[in-house]
DNA sequence: CGCGGGTTTGATGATGCTCAAGCCCGGTGG
DNA sequence: CCACCGGGCTTGAGCATCATCAAACCCGCG
């Protein structure tokens, strides 16, 4: 259960764990399994947990006033779910989490996390580089969303993430690309005439 | 000059710096000038330098296949402006970085900046809570993308950053909210009008 | 077998883009 | 000081893209 998530600080620092660290880690990490359609988040909680998903599948996403869902972002296994901005600040999020398959989680708290940070150097590099490349691929995304149509979107999809087009409901593709089911239903029949 | 920097790492930070600290960010830090419409970064170069605006300000665009520019963020006083990834990874960016006001920046380099995080805790903290902001920044304006109409990003953009829309030209407004020129005027001419 | 959620298909309409022309205003040179 | 650019903003007309609404379809599951 443990091992993915130490193999992932060593992949991202570069350093490896030694066993003192690995049973700090163990101890600060909770193990969850939520089932699917089960919520880690809901709107106006507090985002006390950060999750790292173990194996299983995830959606981060909102609900507007007229009642549509928005999906911010997916996760699947070795990535982590969590609004950081209500998980920083501790004041109520807007989004919700919710699962897309049986998962299995290891949740953690803020002050948790900033022990770890603060003992175990490779943690620290591997938060930080976690940071930084949420960072970059969100600067993506945004390039994406205000420079391409929503056929080139799609596309642009299949090419970063091939697996997500497979795995997850057409419809929260459709919201996670911007457009509306049928729009995207439309694409997938075009797919391949035009060109 | 460095005095906004210093107190940007400290109010990042919730520390204060030492003289000795300070000795050395000056000595880090690349004083440079640039005047309007001149570049820090350009298609194909590598950001060597991240660039801490003193005064002035810039944007970060690209320009795509059919010369179209897509403004991806604007930076003012006390904000950063780099290509995250290519300054990190030292692969050749697909960025521009033009100053749309003669404009006052501190340069550092990768290593320098690397070294600063090592020595100098303040600096640590700041750069951390730097990428955290800039990531939670990053996740609302994907959300604004995917979520919202023209106008509502307008909106939007006016109460989030009020200052942009009367300091940067429209057309450069408009394409950073993934909007046409005129599409934005119109929305302009009716705003308020229906509510 | 029948129900129900997700997907597809069709028809219609709104939103926002494109192209083109005119306008406004600040800067430059005579 | 004025005339003349030129760039950015506005306005209009026509069009493409995409959303909406509604109905049919498909398929897994009780």
């Amino acid at each position: 259960m443990f091992e993915i998530l130490f193999t992932y600080f060593e992949n991202k620092s570069g350093k490896s764990l030694n066993n003192e660290e690995r049973k700090q880690v163990e101890q600060k990490f909770k193990p969850k399994k939520l089932r699917k359609r089960q919520y880690l988040l809901q709107e106006g909680e507090v985002c006390k947990y950060s999750g790292f998903i173990v194996s299983g599948a995830a959606r981060m996403f909102t609900i507007d006033e007229k009642g549509r869902e928005h999906v911010v972002r997916f996760g699947v296994e070795g990535w982590w779910m969590c609004d950081s901005e209500s998980y920083t600040s501790g004041e109520p999020t807007t989004f919700f989490i919710e699962m897309l398959e049986d998962t299995e989680l290891l949740l953690i708290t803020w002050e948790d996390i900033q022990e770890l940070n603060d003992s175990i150097p490779a943690v620290a590099m591997a938060t930080k580089a976690m940071d930084k490349n949420s960072f970059i691929s969100s600067q993506k995304r945004i390039h994406s969303a205000i420079s391409l149509t929503a056929e080139e979107r799609y596309e642009d999809l299949i090419k970063t993430y091939p697996s997500f087009v497979l795995r997850f409901p057409q419809n929260m593709i459709a919201s996670y690309l911007g457009i509306s089911p049928e729009t995207l239903s439309r694409i997938r029949k075009n797919a391949g005439n035009l060109k």
